[in-house]
DNA sequence: TATTAATCGAGACGGTACGTCAAGTCTTCTA
DNA sequence: TAGAAGACTTGACGTACCGTCTCGATTAATA
């Protein structure tokens, strides 16, 4: 996917790619999403502003730059040895992940992502690590007998990462361990085959 | 709320009221809600941006209107004599009014809410009447002892509304009839008193 | 030629207008014509691009107003009794106009009218009252037998203008009183009845 | 001020000076003198804008070695035996080299050197020749009696150049042949021995 | 019947950010 | 070193909307 060697003319210097994605996450945080100005962002990491729109077209894809950038450094592995343990892990660590500036500025990509596909495209390749990564969940509970062996992994996601959006952009109703343990409750009572 | 009586002074023109709120549905049709301006909506109602500041503080609040009055409009009863058929009925009427312009305004929308505590206000008071629409589903459910007593009505939402938002806004998942009935099914795996 | 009654909207604000071309010319004093920009002229004068924008297309069009302003406050009368008189005068004010801004505002006004036929035309506008104004002189000469009757106004301008202009844009000999009586001589050789 | 012979490294490429200054006119042609750029004119000839700079420091100096560079293969001779015939071809020849591209470039150019020291040395020394001309044809003029002893070429350059330049840039005035005559006729009017 | 006060359309106003463009400089690889 | 390629900083461009404001012209209820 990266390019390994150059071709000609002088090489994008990659100070400058890391000044402008800290810079972005600088200002996100700062300003939120609908603050944030591809002008601030060039000034504050020092870096032209053509230098930005030769890189990302928009606004909303530098953004998503600088989220999956985020994104890799952010969240642990998980592998408890039991389903309820596997999927209080996912959940916990990914409302952990939201608690940062991304609960601020996923509200405005997935706008942005509505109205253009190209963003729309880069927001659904964020979420396909969820997806592999509740299938491999499912997967191991499966085996152990703790899952019905004919559940879909896309459903579980719908039942983990619905609500919580639901309550992220609707009615901000808290985000907690509590709540994350009543959703892996609700969704074992569907894919479970047997409860306490 | 209204003013009933007026005050001295030339009164509110309710046909201005309605250019505003009908050119702005029509623009939101034709832009989406990034694409539609202030400007546009005046211009294409004939009507003076003055005359739409003078009403509501931001497009926003515009929308939000618009959105409003669209609802009264647009949703019919249920009543259907079973649980299973009250939910389903109200989940295939949510979809059909999502079907309409609202899916492309939507996003914008809750975006906007995010930031603007006013406009979170907004978004919230139009999710109220889901609450209480659920609300009496549920109560209709226990007393014919088809839904768990416990069952609390904000859950039932969370499990309704989040994945459908989710599809809406991430996964871009078909919303059609098919999923409604799952969805229904699922839900009634978690309130139901018992299951087939 | 001016707007007396105004038409719907609120009315331009004179002293925006005032302010705008005051910055202007301070503006082109301060950093000649190249360094002039609209961004400079807009926030020395304390007003909005927008606002400028909104009146003058172009920098030329800004410039040629300011000019034109300015031309209507420096230039005196002349009619001295003597077609020699007459010509001096109006030679000696042109240079002394020429003397202030303009000098180093021409230069690039008129690049700029080469390439757009719009401001071509102001500035030749701003040459029209110079051509009446020799015609005037000429029409005096011709009746006081000074000057002789078939004399080609047009002429006339070529022959003042033209020198003058060559020795501002290419040689930059010196245009002093001397240049002046020098060439009202060589003009009055050719237009004259009679010589010393 | 040439380097005859090379220093150390790879010698500069004489097929990209020719590059260079032959794409310069051919985008002066199509685009005029402001819409001309380095960047164009280096993707039209195939060259490097660094090689441009290399050689040119500015845009105005890259023109002007254009310019130079076509004024010695347009300009015929003349000396046609009478001072009248000598001051006609003169003018002729000046008109047909100013009918070419360089009417477009001129008023860019002359704007250009009113600002820049170093392109107004250019610019005058392109005017050497045509003040050296004259005074050939003046000297001439004096030897067989048509023209008056004192005549400044100075001042004949001024009669002749000036008003071209005046109709050129401001009244944009024709031209052609009989302009031509006419010039003649005035300046021998002024500097003729006498006249018929 | 006049007065008063708010509305209406229109459009100017000061702003802010946009995305583009060209200038001139710098850095790499290749010849 | 020159040369091709292209990234880099800089700075202005002209545009689009924002939300506020000032006009003159209505439009009722009040005095």
């Amino acid at each position: 996917m990266d390019e390994i060697s150059a071709g000609p003319g002088r090489p994008r210097d990659p100070k400058v790619d890391d000044a402008i994605l800290t810079g972005t996450v600088e200002v996100l945080t700062e300003r939120g999403w609908a603050g944030t100005t591809i002008e601030e962002v060039a000034s504050r990491s020092g870096v032209a502003k053509s230098s930005i729109y030769r890189r990302y077209g928009s606004k909303a894809a530098l953004v998503a730059a600088a989220a999956t950038r985020d994104r890799a450094t952010r969240f642990p592995g998980f592998d408890t040895g039991s389903a309820w343990g596997d999927l209080t892990a996912f959940i916990l660590g990914s409302l952990r992940m939201l608690a940062s500036v991304w609960k601020q500025v996923l509200p405005g990509m997935l706008a942005e992502a509505a109205a253009d596909p190209e963003i729309s495209t880069v927001v659904q390749e964020f979420w396909v690590w969820r997806r592999e990564a509740i299938a491999g969940i499912v997967r191991r509970g499966v085996e152990r007998g703790e899952i019905r062996a004919e559940t879909d992994p896309e459903l579980v996601l719908d039942l983990f990462d619905g609500p919580v959006l639901f309550r992220l952009l609707v009615t901000r109703a808290p985000l907690d361990g509590r709540y994350a343990d009543r959703l892996v409750d609700e969704v074992m009572r569907i894919i479970g085959t047997s409860w306490h």
